[in-house]
DNA sequence: AACCTTTGGATTGTATACAATCGTTACGTT
DNA sequence: AACGTAACGATTGTATACAATCCAAAGGTT
């Protein structure tokens, strides 16, 4: 039989994981025990369990004694998470270019004709969007053939930053740049072509990076 | 006041994860909640949280309902893993040569004369070694003064890599070897050479690795 | 009025008890 | 004798209860 047994402290753990990255919990929230179990049923066990699950991803920080708040970066961290960022996904798009398939590559072929369409259609809502540039990423991830590598960035450097992507809207005009900088990316992957590969992988991810730095700058601004 | 009220949960752990990296937990071991009551003390809520925080570093793997054993690795993953602390590693120590500060890099200094000292008077043994080695690599890790990375190298991959370390006893002539890319990378830092200093730890790290991986082929012929 | 101390409430850390699940062994069947 | 099945034991998941610690507000002192 397949396992449906999932334990209360897992599907706890999801559900906070998924609001937090949505910011319907906001950085610095408090996260009490006793709250959960009102608000999830069950008990307190399962509740600490699924906290220190978060605490693991770096979802939340927890203090002994003091209990558990959603992590609240400082732009210095969220910086040295980009600089991290820039480098693995930078290898494993080298290493994906070396690694994929043909069938692989062939699906993000296709993966792009639809992003296309989908900007095209001017029905490409900010939401879809950002999950299909996710999507783009993570094939590539896959596609390095690296577990480990492939454990870091979805694991715990993604949730991080589709966090603070959630809360800026991406400005207008990103959305085309990316998918053109996506199809040269691929080209690169087609022709196995690793260090172009790389170079154009971390250039994404540093306009990506620059973007994101006008928002706060902006944002810190207003406050 | 200073808080010295660590929390049980927090002693075991740290007990079990050195013992796992010493080796005294062999891999796919496996470690029951009630084992770890009558060995340390205090009741299973503690112990469950040690293992959920040794499953969080990837020490343990944790199957629902089937309880918790040391992680073993394959071949492979343990190659996933070196690749991944090579861009890492590599990428530190370019930060490293940016960011040290000079006082940094005289400590850096000083260190590398108590390694040739201690290997000079022979009385280098093999253990002693190993940590001056780790402190050499921690200490560049920590210089690129980016702190996530600092976490992602120290905190997970390091007790990994030391785990297999342990077991596998370095050939008599790797150490002087080991010394002198020691001191070239250093060279490289004080000279402001960001992309040398990443060249020649890449280079000693995938010398390492060969080394490694050598002796696990040793070890698999045996068995 | 500002500061320190103290006391109360709330929250986490730990202990114990019960329920659900899994692995294994023994048994019966083919 | 080999295979499938069912019951047992052991282990984990969850619930409840108690102890230790922290945070904040109230009161006294300088």
């Amino acid at each position: 039989m397949t396992d449906i047994a999932l334990t209360l402290a897992e599907k706890v753990f999801t559900e906070l994981a998924t609001a937090i990255v949505r910011g319907e919990l906001r950085p610095g929230e408090r996260l009490s025990e006793q709250n959960l179990v009102e608000r999830y049923g069950g008990s307190r066990a399962p509740m600490r369990e699924a906290i220190q699950k978060l605490e693991a991803r770096n979802l939340v920080v927890r203090i002994p004694h003091a209990g558990a708040r959603v992590v609240s970066l400082s732009l210095q961290e969220l910086k040295d998470i980009y600089e991290v960022r820039l480098e693995l996904e930078g290898m494993a798009c080298r290493l994906a270019a070396e690694r994929m398939t043909d069938v692989e590559i062939d699906e993000l072929h296709g993966l792009l004709r639809e992003h296309a369409d989908s900007i095209a259609a001017e029905q490409g809502q900010s939401y879809y969007q950002k999950a299909g540039d996710l999507d783009f990423h993570y094939r590539i991830i896959k596609g390095s053939k690296n577990h480990r590598l492939h454990q870091m960035l979805c694991g715990d450097l993604y949730h991080i930053v589709r966090m603070y992507r959630y809360q800026t809207s991406t400005s207008s005009k990103r959305p085309q740049q990316a998918l053109l900088e996506h199809q040269r990316i691929v080209e690169a992957i087609a022709g196995r072509d690793a260090e172009l590969a790389e170079l154009l992988m971390r250039r994404h991810i540093q306009a990506s990076l620059n973007n994101l730095e006008i928002l706060l700058a902006q944002e810190e601004g207003r406050s």
